[in-house]
DNA sequence: GTGAAAGCGCTAACAT
DNA sequence: ATGTTAGCGCTTTCAC
């Protein structure tokens, strides 16, 4: 059995709320008392429950992040962000993996806020407002209509899809396609109507055959391309809604025997990997993740103490960058 | 407030014994009343307080993973493993990220232990024998002396070596340089035998000074490429101990101006990833490690509920692959 | 078949 | 400055 407060406090002779209050830094106990019982915590080797402290104060110290994929680097770097902060600021990270199936990631919010967790860092764009206590909720996922129930920390993806297609239109190109999540949510509206604002704005109108409905996963990105390539004649340059969109998209168009970017540029959003599988390094707008990862956690642990106020919630937008890798080329 | 069980004992009149036992399954409860109380159950979304449960019952059902790094991807499908196993026997998953430091390793582990984890998942090569309750701990690397402490899940890393090495002879390479992890853990030591024991068995000596220091870090490997580049003649080929390892030493050469394969061949264990930013995918030696990970988690688990002996500390040995890529070149 | 009571290990009022 | 007491929400004997 491990040795508990009690035990301590048996050995010393003294009572369970001194031993408690030395070591929690509390209440006034005497120099020489203080040192006594912390010699015999050295000397035990003693190891808080934190189980028992945490149902009794009513804080795990703990956030549940939830993810599609813990192999995917975007998430990866999210969680980085994500531990580095809490392992700072003494906190545990308990992850979950949900595959886009929202039902799972269900199972995980209630399994988390089973185990009283102090906050929940969600990552999909899944229906926020369901949840009662919404302020142990933070989203990494921009959030402008009046919906936004949950503080988010994210970029600013119009302006961010409105750099990246005039990008390719400096560059020459004229028509692009556009491959999107196949999901309605804000984050997926924000950055197509970016690439539509800046097309218009230089007098291109993107006909409806231009947009095609990608997917969350690899599979159904690999068959947007597909329909891209059997549509007749090709764009000079897709932009794709996200690094999975532009694999698939990329296999496809490889698979059919073309060259990326000889034959067809290609450019999207978080495309941090060490480049794919063809020494394809593509061009895209960075979130700073690894940064949002930080501060998401950073805003749960001050909500959580208070240090924030109820209302209004947190939107912060970071910068984010435009990276060039060899996945476009100049017409 | 959430709501207890004993909100729900109180609403219906009954205890909170009889509530606890219908939802738990347990003890005799007449089938009205079962159902009564389900029904509550289900109309309040009664939600358990884990952390009572867990005090209660000396049982959390979460598993901690300590990881040097979360945005290495060998890594990353170790915890895929870990974390699919875990979602099948609902079990949580804490993780932790300790970069290769030996210290913060150790303060996850005790942290972990705080909060009463079913068992730990170590990836390094960190002494486990300091831990009193090995049994909770199952290690992701091959042991092979008496030291062995813990139960572990892993590769026979000897004749892997081996069967790289060969694969290197049959392509007519001679002269190949080693770069060890810089480290003296037994896995290093094996990989590293099985190099020696199978250049000697085709009457090759390897000399010292093509035994190169590497490193647990990019930097370090880089350096040890560099080494290599500086020494004087170029061996044909390079073993490297893991993926970092052949990263740092393949950067070296290329920034030297060296091609791989044309002018140095790589080889090394685990490149688990899309390629890196030059399109090189390594000739590797491959783990099977999201199901290491998932065996990991399940020999915990099992050893958890008793369903295994104390001895024999179980020793697992999953089949390995040597996978091929474009890093290595027929002579 | 159901309930009363005790207690997991800890902390925090409230005495003294 | 120290100790007593109660209780966080749950499970588990043990009575009845």
């Amino acid at each position: 059995m491990k040795t508990t407060i009690r035990d301590i406090a048996n050995q010393l002779g003294v009572s369970a709320s001194t031993v408690s209050k030395v070591i929690n830094g509390k209440g006034s106990i005497s120099p020489e008392l203080r040192q006594k019982v912390l010699a015999v915590v050295e000397e035990v080797n003693y190891q808080p429950n934190l189980n028992a402290k945490s149902l009794r104060t009513r804080t795990t110290n703990t956030i549940g992040v939830i993810l599609p994929d813990v192999t995917n680097l975007y998430y990866c770097y999210l969680m980085k962000g994500v531990e580095a902060k809490c392992q700072e600021e003494n906190f545990s990270v308990l992850v979950g993996a949900c595959n886009h199936n929202t039902q799972r990631e269900r199972e995980y919010f209630d399994l988390f806020r089973s185990k009283n967790v102090t906050g929940i860092i969600s990552v999909t764009i899944g229906d926020l407002s369901r949840f009662s206590d919404v302020s142990m909720v933070v989203s990494t996922n921009e959030q402008v209509d009046g919906e936004c129930r949950s503080d988010w920390v994210s970029i600013h993806n119009e302006p961010a899809a409105r750099d990246l297609t005039q990008y390719l239109l400096n560059l020459g190109h004229r028509d692009i396609a556009y491959v999107n999540s196949g999901q309605q949510d804000t984050v997926s509206n924000q950055r197509l109507k970016g690439f539509l604002s800046c097309m218009e704005a230089h007098g291109l109108t993107v006909p409806p055959e231009r947009i095609f409905d990608g997917s969350l996963f690899l599979d159904g990105s690999y068959q947007a391309g597909r329909r891209i390539i059997l549509g007749g004649k090709l764009p000079t340059a897709v932009i794709c809604h996200n690094n999975t969109n532009a694999y698939g998209v990329s296999k496809a168009f490889r698979d059919a025997g073309y060259r990326i970017p000889d034959d067809i540029s290609i450019a999207c959003f978080d495309a941090i990997n060490q480049g794919d599988l063809y020494g394809t390094q593509y061009t895209c707008i960075m979130q700073p993740v690894e940064e949002i990862g930080r501060e998401a956690a950073s805003l749960l642990i001050r909500r959580s103490t208070g240090q924030l106020p109820e209302t209004p919630l947190i939107q912060k937008a970071l910068p984010y960058e435009l990276v060039f890798g060899n996945s476009v080329r100049k017409l």
